[in-house]
DNA sequence: CCAAAAGTGTTGAAACTACACCCATGG
DNA sequence: CCATGGGTGTAGTTTCAACACTTTTGG
């Protein structure tokens, strides 16, 4: 019978509003093997948690916040493979919001990097993200997971940008407002953006209590 | 450090064109503990196999076939816990053609439930029978997979009862019609329906070339 | 007054909903 | 000829895509 160790890796995406860049959080790897090179964020599940209960530690030690959206992608098999000691892993991505991190910059040993352009990564860790990001495309279309990663108030604008650098598309303004307004879990604040040097932008925040899954076939 | 042995549980569906019934594959648990009450089908991961050839072996051996449709719900990690003896599972779910199996009926150690009527299950075995529902009603939506569940050739309204048994709701015909007809992966075949005692239908077949997927950011 | 982003409305095309009757086959 | 399900069209409504200019603020 065979008996594996399992790793729990976190893909921690964070949203920076200001460059209008989503960004994911590598860390340098401290032990052997690839030490010193960039890579998730993980560690092994212990005696007595689930695999939740150890990404909520990964994800409190990595970015010093306890109340995170969190969310398993799946598990890989072939982690690190060898005969002697297999590993297999579980991975789960995460949606920061940018504001609230005290370590936006990163750290001697971690960093954020743009999803665009990151360094390679050891084992199947690049795959990870990348389904990750594929993932979460699919997941926005069907909820509004889109709010872990803006600023509690955030402007029209600022979520439409946010939909363009995801999709890597570009929306036409007035049509997307039209649509978002629809959205019943949106709602408008009496707040003006702001210390912006052009005309403010109105404040919105997110209703979560608000969203319904749609239900229908099509 | 701690090791864990790691099953595979797989929820297996078929749906039984004649009754339109939406159908999961349980089997007899040879061994305890809950020696034999239904469960999921299941096994353990060995020491060379990636979870997705175990998940393999393990439909080949309760349905006959090699070559299904397979996909990773996601791992579970409090399946069957006990301090000494850790358990975790990855659950992987199937659609298989009902005309293809060998044993519709079912066998001595394995039965066909109405996925509407089912015996309570062990362990999180019925939380993993629910969440894959859910998340193949997720999945229909972005990709015809509905396909695995049909005959290779079919009927335009037993595609219809089929979404409607999923979703459980009922579909204007003429709407769904010129929707689905719309649709490229599917064609029209130069075939009618076989011995049965009204109108016989046009027979579709599914071109999973044509499919391509919905990119678009709604 | 200039730069920069916020905000707004209309029109034509396409998709969606609701709805009722005739058709082909087997028995 | 009866029972059973197969197959079809239209009209009103809603949604969608495309498109350009005025407004507010800071500097």
């Amino acid at each position: 019978m065979q008996y594996f160790r399992i790793a729990v890796d976190c893909v921690i995406l964070g949203y920076d509003n200001d460059t209008s860049q989503l960004k994911v959080l590598f860390t340098k790897r401290i032990q052997e093997p690839q030490q010193g090179q960039w890579a998730l964020p993980g560690g092994f599940v212990t005696q007595t948690e689930s695999f939740e209960e150890t990404a909520q530690a990964i994800l409190k030690r990595e970015t010093g916040i306890d109340d995170i959206y969190l969310r398993q992608l799946r598990a890989f098999s072939l982690t690190d493979a060898s005969a002697e000691n297999r590993i297999a892993s579980v991975v789960y991505f995460s949606l920061v919001n940018w504001d609230t991190l005290a370590a936006q910059a990163g750290t001697q040993d971690s960093h954020w990097y743009p999803v665009t352009d990151y360094p390679a990564l050891p084992f199947d860790h690049g795959e990870k993200v990348v389904e990750t990001l594929a993932r979460i495309k699919e997941v926005v279309r069907l909820e509004p997971i889109v709010y872990h990663l803006l600023p509690a108030k955030f402007t029209l604008n600022q979520l439409q940008r946010f939909y363009e650098v995801l999709f890597g598309t570009s929306l036409d303004n007035r049509n997307f407002r039209k649509k978002i307004k629809k959205q019943a879990y949106l709602e408008q604040l009496d707040e003006l953006e702001q210390n912006v040097s052009h005309r403010p932008g109105h404040l919105y925040r997110f209703i979560p209590e608000k969203y319904q899954p749609d239900l229908t076939p099509f």
